[in-house]
Formats: C-alpha cells, sequence, structure tokens
DNA sequence: GACCGGATTATG
DNA sequence: ATAATCCGGTCA
C-alpha cells in the first residue's frame, strides 16, 4: 500500500533523465537545488528537496575520490550520468553522490542535505543524515537515480542559490577554496558547517 | 601487512 | 573540543 497522498505516477512522469545528469558536475549541482529526490521504500514513500550539494569534478580535482582512479571503492564514480556513488566516510557515515558528466569523467554530486516533505522529525541536514534518513548506504552504490524507485524531478519553484567552497576538503590544497558548495538561501535542509569554514568564498546568485 | 586519516556527527 | 569507528590508499 503506497501512501496516497503522493501521486507517483504524477511524479515518475517528470523525472529527470540522463540529458539532465550528463554535465559537468559544478553545473549539475547547482541544478539540482531545488529539485525532489522520490524514494520508494517498501509501502513507504519519501520525496526529499534538495538543499544543498557540492560537485567534485573527476580525477584533476584533488578532492574527488576519482582522483585515485578506478578503484574497487570509486568504480561507481566512473559509471553513467545518473548512477548513485555512496561511500562511508569516517568509518560509520555513509554520503550518497549522482554521477554526472559521463565519458567515465568521474564527476559526481555529494548531496548534503535536504527536507523531507512530511516528516518535520526527520532531519536531512548533513550528508550523514540525508543518507541515513533516506536509507542509503554504500550498497546503494551503482543504483540508477533514473528508475521507478528512485529518481528526482525538478524544481516547483526557482531558488535562491548560495555558493562557496566545499566543505571538509581542507587536505586538497587550492582545490579547497574553488566555489563548487551550493545551497538554499532559504536555509531549511542546509548543514551548518564548523565556524573555521563558514563564509569561505561565498556569494549569492539567482538561478 | 601496518598505518594513517578522512566529502561527519553527537555529545561534553 | 573530542570520541566514535572502519576501511581504502599508500608504502614497506
Amino acid at each position: 500500500m503506497v501512501d496516497a497522498s503522493v501521486d507517483l505516477e504524477a511524479l515518475r512522469g517528470q523525472m529527470l533523465t540522463e540529458s539532465f545528469f550528463a554535465r559537468d558536475a559544478r553545473v549539475v549541482a547547482r541544478a539540482l537545488i531545488g529539485t525532489r529526490l522520490v524514494h520508494v521504500r517498501g509501502n513507504r514513500v519519501q520525496v526529499a528537496r534538495i538543499a544543498e550539494t557540492e560537485a567534485y569534478r573527476g580525477p584533476t580535482d584533488r578532492a574527488c575520490h576519482a582522483r585515485f582512479g578506478e578503484t574497487e571503492r570509486t568504480r561507481h564514480i566512473f559509471g553513467d550520468p545518473g548512477t548513485a556513488y555512496c561511500f562511508l566516510v569516517y568509518g560509520m557515515h555513509d554520503c550518497f553522490n549522482v554521477v554526472t558528466k559521463g565519458m567515465r569523467a568521474g564527476h559526481a554530486v555529494l548531496v548534503r542535505g535536504a527536507v523531507v516533505a512530511d516528516d518535520e522529525d526527520a532531519r536531512a541536514d548533513g550528508p550523514g543524515r540525508f543518507s541515513r534518513v533516506l536509507g542509503f548506504t554504500r550498497k546503494d552504490s551503482g543504483r540508477s537515480v533514473m528508475s521507478e524507485s528512485l529518481f528526482f524531478v525538478p524544481a516547483s519553484k526557482r531558488a535562491r542559490v548560495v555558493v562557496t567552497a566545499r566543505v571538509g576538503v581542507a587536505y586538497a590544497e587550492e582545490d579547497a577554496d574553488l566555489p563548487l558548495r551550493f545551497y538554499d538561501a532559504e536555509g531549511s535542509g542546509v548543514s551548518r558547517p564548523p565556524p573555521s569554514q563558514i563564509g569561505r568564498g561565498q556569494r549569492t546568485r539567482k538561478t
């Protein structure tokens, strides 16, 4: 029995397809703000409005896992656009990414925060919390995000998007300061980075 | 084979 | 401020 408050077929009809994901991660990361991720889990359907993302731009990006080349862990980041790439960080938190660009470019967008519809109690601000609330673990790596049970639909309204440096990648030297983190200026579902990282390279734009 | 450190979070 | 907790990448 599926949640009657969600018209799943109507949502599926709006599914974002390969052409959306087959672009540079920087472009997709920004475009993803305000979109909704639909996850069908047994008889539950979760709809999460994406509030925060980061772009990781392949082997030459010193913060990107693709810099290790294609290993067991990083295999799926070299998959087709619209593939999920999931991994474990700090031994305890899973992170959920969407592969972009294609041509084995190793680009991906990390989802760092969202607001889950009809679930005020479920905090999904922060990459670990987002993945836990939506049930993603590294077992989901390689899954398609253009499937009946997992897919994105376009934003219902325009978002003001704030751009900053990425969080937690200080080790990446010059690439640490690139403006590749995007979040909805409205603020709900956005993680609260450590004070040392707030305001790095920040600027607001309309999209 | 060992060792290091991380795309984080909860708690003091 | 700091512990928790695992595993891949790196070097021996």
